[in-house]
DNA sequence: GATAAAAATTGGTACTACCATTTATCCAGA
DNA sequence: TCTGGATAAATGGTAGTACCAATTTTTATC
């Protein structure tokens, strides 16, 4: 028979899944002060004991921090315990080479994914995440972290395939310290800077495009100029 | 000087210890029921909301479990760490298409790898697999789960990326149900059974004759073939 | 201008009421 | 006796309000 199991779907959940997205999409930056419980209440028409609860959810994963009197702010990925990934990598028993071995594979696929499915909601916020970063190197010679790690967050959220979302769910405090790594070392390299950003460009505008190929292949070319700059230096 | 280590005392951080230890030591045993928070909130002489604070953190850490209506129980250790993605898809939130869309970009990728990366102990752990899948075909008309299973998982290991084997840790419950209504989906119809076999034997020779091209092409015509199959019926 | 007091902001607790789901119980009808 | 439905009870989930506690900002006072 094959019949559909009923899905009960709690407020305090969906409020978590829409804060959660904001943090990884890099509207919410780490370190960033997320907006007062009461104002997240009003916004999104539930009660405050709903979004406080979603909240605490966060805190106790550990992507949200609580001060008292002060606020609520998003921690960041560095001081974030508890991710085996990020242990695997401090013990060095993984390097950034295999991470960027690990997202040719996925993110390729991720970028061709999107391409057929981004709507204009994920078109908008992986070019503000673009933008963010042009804006960035524009003023300060630097790419920010959060910027980048949005960017490749936001392809992921477009491709709408729920098992991809949730690996790069498990995966982000990881792909946020190796594209740390990659723009500290990048540091100065003015030229390197604005190769990656005109590689973040030429994805975004085969996905919007709606050329998964083309998709494909800039995130490709992508991902092994990294891994080349590494390997040669 | 060193003088005070002040004391937040949260109320609801002293319930959540209290209950804690009284799971820990075992009063609370797995699969056990614990009092309804109503009567927690009593013996304890704090309000309901405390207690139920103390509790949601208990449940995102993943040692009591909610069920509305019924009540909170422990959860017992076998399934509590990290299977949410087997229960995503129970809850019907991902499907078995997403989940050949995940393995498309990564498994693709890892035969690459292997080819260019497996030892001979690896080879022999492929090959093994793929025997056992053509055993089971030849006396029992099916092919076993766990065969091809370990097929894809002996293929991961070969790439020597600690990234890799992590993420397919995590993955590995998800694939195991995949591959099994996969199978089941294909009992009977021999045909297709004896394609899914060439096409093991066509990805193992690429990777013993270290022709990453080859194992690639292989993996994904493979994963096509399931995609393919499954949308046409 | 410096300092103390007051106000505003924001997370933490408490309490109450009610909703939603599950289970148990009882009862009428075939 | 069995079936089905209605009812009630138990229990987690939401809502709303009020107030407490800590922090920051503003204001008042000297």
């Amino acid at each position: 028979m094959n019949l559909k199991p009923i899905k009960p779907k709690r407020i305090s959940d969906q409020v978590f899944e829409q804060i959660r997205e904001l943090i990884y999409k890099g509207s919410f930056k780490p370190g960033q002060q997320i907006l007062p419980e009461r104002e997240l209440a009003l916004s999104m028409a539930v009660s405050r004991t709903s979004v406080r609860n979603a909240i605490n959810k966060l805190v106790t994963m550990g992507l949200l921090e609580h001060r008292q009197g002060q606020g609520t702010f998003v921690s960041s990925p560095d001081n974030r315990p508890g991710n085996p990934l990020a242990a695997a990598m401090a013990a060095d028993e993984a390097t950034f080479g295999d991470l960027l071995e690990v997202r040719m594979g996925l993110e390729c696929n991720a970028a061709m994914l999107a391409a057929q499915r981004a709507t204009d909601t994920d078109l908008k916020a992986i070019e503000k995440s673009l933008e963010e970063m042009e804006d960035d190197l524009a003023t300060t010679d630097k790419i920010g972290t959060g910027a980048d790690a949005a960017f490749h967050m936001a392809i992921t959220f477009s491709t709408k395939n729920p098992v991809f979302i949730h690996l790069m769910h498990n995966f982000y405090d990881f792909l946020f310290l190796g594209i740390k790594k990659n723009l500290t070392h990048m540091y100065m390299d003015r030229e390197a800077l604005e190769d990656v950003i005109g590689h973040h460009r030429a994805i975004y505008d085969a996905i919007q495009r709606r050329s998964s190929q083309d998709a494909f292949e800039a995130m490709r070319k992508h991902i092994a100029y990294v891994q080349e700059y590494f390997s040669t230096r």
